[in-house]
DNA sequence: ACTGAATTAATCGCCTGCGATTTAGTTTAA
DNA sequence: TTAAACTAAATCGCAGGCGATTAATTCAGT
């Protein structure tokens, strides 16, 4: 193995590590208005694009684990942004439903991707080269997430 | 979808988000080993590049706050891996220093690299997309984190 | 029909991660 | 020289994130 292909793990890991703090960090002043966390903002991604999905459903799209997704629904439950009931069907399942809060929520969060966007651009990095990264990184998660 | 917009621009964060969580677990058992965790895997390196450094300069190379660094350094001192000592010549800064414990870390630490990297070469992703991933990721990094 | 395996959420305990604030020490400028 | 501005670290409170375990339900094979 050589020297070079060792430094890459390292020079590889941290910034992805940090990259992705400094990107919930931009998000962080635009979902405030919405009083909504990073978090928070993917589960509502996740149920505006399919609602009623069960709590494992999320977490799997999210790669989350139970023990993080539970208390995370049980905060927007409290904050009246979703509801949880238990499934009729199977009753070991909770499903997730949006309230008429979260829905609305909806349209304005529609504002923020153009915002990050604009914001990433200013970076001057290509979008040719945001487009590659994403797919790198794409590639990694299927991989790892098995 | 109505708001395809809220699909896109999280093509690439929550990909940064996702391969954050999942690089860090594929090091867990790795680290598990030297009874430490990601975060202060990062901070002995930090330290076995320069000992010596006061909090300020860690928090910075890292990318976290003081209020992020100062608990995980007294956890750090507790396991007996590092000592804060107040500068003299400025006492507003706390110095950090390797024990020996710390430094002795530093040898079984270096077979983590290679195993990181084996694992990602198995993932087919070319050495040299990992290249360009990382590039694309230090450039955001310098840009977001002015 | 019954039992053991599998599935789904929830719970517990711990370690980050960060906004906001506080405390202590140093620098600066009137 | 001394009060205000600045800097470094710590503190507080809350929200993830996850390993390990538990509880409830369903499934599968006999």
């Amino acid at each position: 193995m050589k020297y070079e292909q060792l430094k890459l793990a390292n020079q590889l890991c941290f910034p992805v590590y940090a990259a992705s703090r400094l990107i919930t960090r931009e998000y962080q002043p635009l979902l405030d208005k919405l009083e909504i966390t990073y978090p928070q903002y993917l589960v509502l991604m996740v149920l505006w694009e399919k609602d009623g999905l069960p709590v494992n459903d999320i977490a799997k799209k999210l790669i989350l684990n139970t023990n993080t997704i539970t208390p995370l629904l049980k905060r927007m439950e409290q904050q009246g942004l979703i509801s949880r009931k238990r499934s009729e069907k199977d009753e070991r399942m909770v499903l997730v439903q949006l309230t008429k809060k979260g829905k609305r929520l909806q349209e304005k969060a529609s504002k923020i991707p153009e915002a990050l966007v604009k914001r990433l651009s200013d970076s001057k990095i290509k979008i040719n080269d945001l487009v590659k990264l994403k797919e790198s990184l794409n590639y990694m998660i299927s991989f790892l997430s098995k």
